[in-house]
DNA sequence: ATCATTGCAAACACTTTGCATACGC
DNA sequence: GCGTATGCAAAGTGTTTGCAATGAT
């Protein structure tokens, strides 16, 4: 993400030139997760927004974020069992997630690190679209 | 897994050393992962057992994949959403998932890289204790 | 007035839990 | 006979679907 997104203006621009009708829920799901870079789940996002849409419905989450993924907006994040997380599409990257408390962290790829690298010679034979990396232990305030 | 098991009598000796009581539905699950590397999930486990074992229900294999979870027997995968796949344990090793049959294939971590060399320096301050790396893409039946 | 979006309720799929039955030593 | 494992049924979660009500142009 190189923009900067200032004002509720600048999201609803962004959503209006990818075809997606600006919605008051869909800016402000948006919006909140521009806000709130912390992987939230479809739960957390609920609550967050519950304050301020007291009408807003579970589903219209779902919807959203499907729709978003549709096109490109958000990736959906299983680096555990039974949960999904949301992440705001951005530079490739990769995440450490803290077995004790939870928390999910945004790394970068390693910068030393050529993605081809990364390409055992066996898949050669395959054709890879995505690589995905992930990180398990105890963050900093856990440790 | 450097062993091989060629007999049922190596599972049960395999389950005895490490303090699992090797009963035969236990044996048959664990049998059965060895024999078909395929990242199953609880689902075809429990179809593939079910016409040995017809009295066989999914509680005992979610309970036995528990079990050997916890005793590092298997491992739990999570590619995709809504889907938990078991991998018995053995070298570390990365996973590709095609996009279009769903087929899992173990993949080896690529020779040259030295692990150390997939760790960030902006990680640190937090303790990593597992790597986790998987492609997705189209595999060679589907390209 | 029309068409899309919202949001409730019900349906679904996957997993865990409670408990009575069956099994093995 | 006792302690554990099994397996049914019910409960719990997270997500999707059907559909009527609402909202925007």
């Amino acid at each position: 993400m190189k923009e900067e997104f200032k004002t509720i203006e600048d999201v609803k621009r962004y959503l209006d030139e990818r075809g997606i009708n600006p919605s008051y829920q869909r800016l402000k799901i948006y919006e909140w997760l521009l806000n709130n870079r912390t992987h939230p789940t479809v739960e957390s996002i609920y609550k967050a927004l519950l304050k301020e849409i007291p009408t807003l419905s579970k589903t219209t989450i779902y919807n959203t974020l499907n729709l978003f993924q549709q096109h490109g907006l958000v990736n959906a994040l299983t680096i555990e069992e039974n949960e999904v997380r949301y992440d705001i599409n951005t530079e490739p990257h990769s995440h450490f997630k803290c077995k004790v408390c939870g928390k999910v962290i945004d790394l970068p790829i390693p910068r030393k690190l050529d993605v081809k690298e990364l390409i055992p010679e066996e898949v050669k034979s395959n054709k890879i679209e995505e690589i995905h990396i992930y990180y398990k232990g105890k963050c900093a305030d856990c440790a």
